[in-house]
DNA sequence: GAACGATGTTCTCGACCAGAGAACGAAAGA
DNA sequence: TCTTTCGTTCTCTGGTCGAGAACATCGTTC
């Protein structure tokens, strides 16, 4: 990483570790995981501990997550709670097309799945809260990479290799544009289409995708 | 600080500052109230913006919570979500005793306001949701010291300085753990008085209070 | 009960990174 | 236009974070 603090990005690795562990989880589970020293995942829970951030069984000493992280996701403002501001609109869209919802959010490695809607049915389509999506090859990635300011797509993309893999990628982009949606067949699980339409907030920047998933019919 | 990542408390600072902002900041907002150089501050909100933590209003390049806090939060377990949990009992607290309640979890160097309700009245007691209270003057802090382990506590209380003081503290301690809870007078703000009880988690560690906060009769 | 393996915690030391401060560019106000 | 203020970039140096080993403390196994 040649921006940044590195090791707030280690701490924060940790912190998410924790976050989607099963239960509690222990030092030497999260070292292996994010391929660190024990030594230096023990430091990190330590300020985080000392924050908050995650709570410590003194019995077991495994962590899990802390109430800080409620704290401070109560205190975002109400006008521009991503996750509050959709929970209504989601559930009425899957009651209507009877299909799961997925909500994400712009991260700068990807898209992030911050909430799922899950419709009625034994056959659950597993998008996983958490799960982080590739710009170029999902409904949703695409459809927000589209309605992004044209350089800072551009420098989210700068990884795409192939020049006839990125034309293609130009022409979805700006259908996406054209038409305000984008469709998506199996391109992040075969089987499994996706039709993804952006979000913006009130400045008008491109925060996040709203999509209906279901199977091929 | 002897323990723990340095730059990480930096990093946590710069995202509560942020949390605790009124609304959008900037880098040299920050950078005055933390008492940091501003690049410091700037290559913070690099990373925390990278992962999601905050976002960037590009018009005015200032500085807002992002969505990730929203979704970490969501993934703190049902069982021991302390916030959710209280949520109900709060409420019916307050409509029963007519005074504001107020919820606290247990941090390092003090006790965390996690969440208040506010009695319907022209009079609002003000306890701010994140504001520290002290453990040694506090009624809140005082109770869930008395609840924790012996050791513990100890170690939470070495700052404390004064032999009579602490003879004076222990005595309030001990009647805490005898008759379960805790009142406290203008401790913590001249003319307001609390009442206040230990919370304690399933492996019956305490790691909270609940008070109910009002003026003077 | 001794030997073992796994865990959390402490320690030391060197490479390297974070932070101070200055400098730049741009935008806003006077 | 001049001035001020802000965000961003740059450079250099002291402090600190991470690897690894050592220690402590568990359960487990024989």
């Amino acid at each position: 990483m040649d921006f940044g603090v590195r090791s707030t990005a280690v701490a924060l690795d940790i912190l998410e570790t924790v976050a989607f562990a099963p239960k509690e989880i222990g030092v030497s589970a999260i070292a292996t995981e994010l391929g660190l020293a024990k030594s230096a995942v023990f430091r990190h829970l330590q300020t985080l501990l000392d924050r908050g951030y995650v709570r410590r069984n003194s019995a077991t000493s495994r962590y899990r997550l802390g109430v800080k992280l409620q704290l401070l996701a109560q205190l975002t403002a109400d006008e521009d709670n991503l996750l509050a501001a959709a929970e209504g609109p989601m559930s009425d869209l899957r009651d209507e097309v009877g299909e799961t919802i997925v909500l994400s959010a712009l991260e700068r490695s990807g898209v992030r799945v911050v909430a799922t809607s899950i419709r009625n049915s034994m056959l659950e389509i597993g998008v996983r809260v958490g799960s982080l999506l590739p710009f170029a090859s999902s409904a949703q990635g695409k459809t927000i990479l589209a309605h992004l300011p044209r350089e800072m797509a551009d420098q989210l993309l700068d990884s795409v290799q192939g020049e006839k893999i990125l034309r293609k990628l130009n022409r979805e982009l700006s259908r996406a544009r054209r038409q305000g949606w984008l469709e998506s067949a199996g391109e992040v699980m075969p089987g499994v289409n996706a039709i993804a339409a952006p979000i913006f907030d009130a400045s008008d920047s491109c925060i996040g995708a709203i999509a209906v998933v279901g199977l091929f019919a």
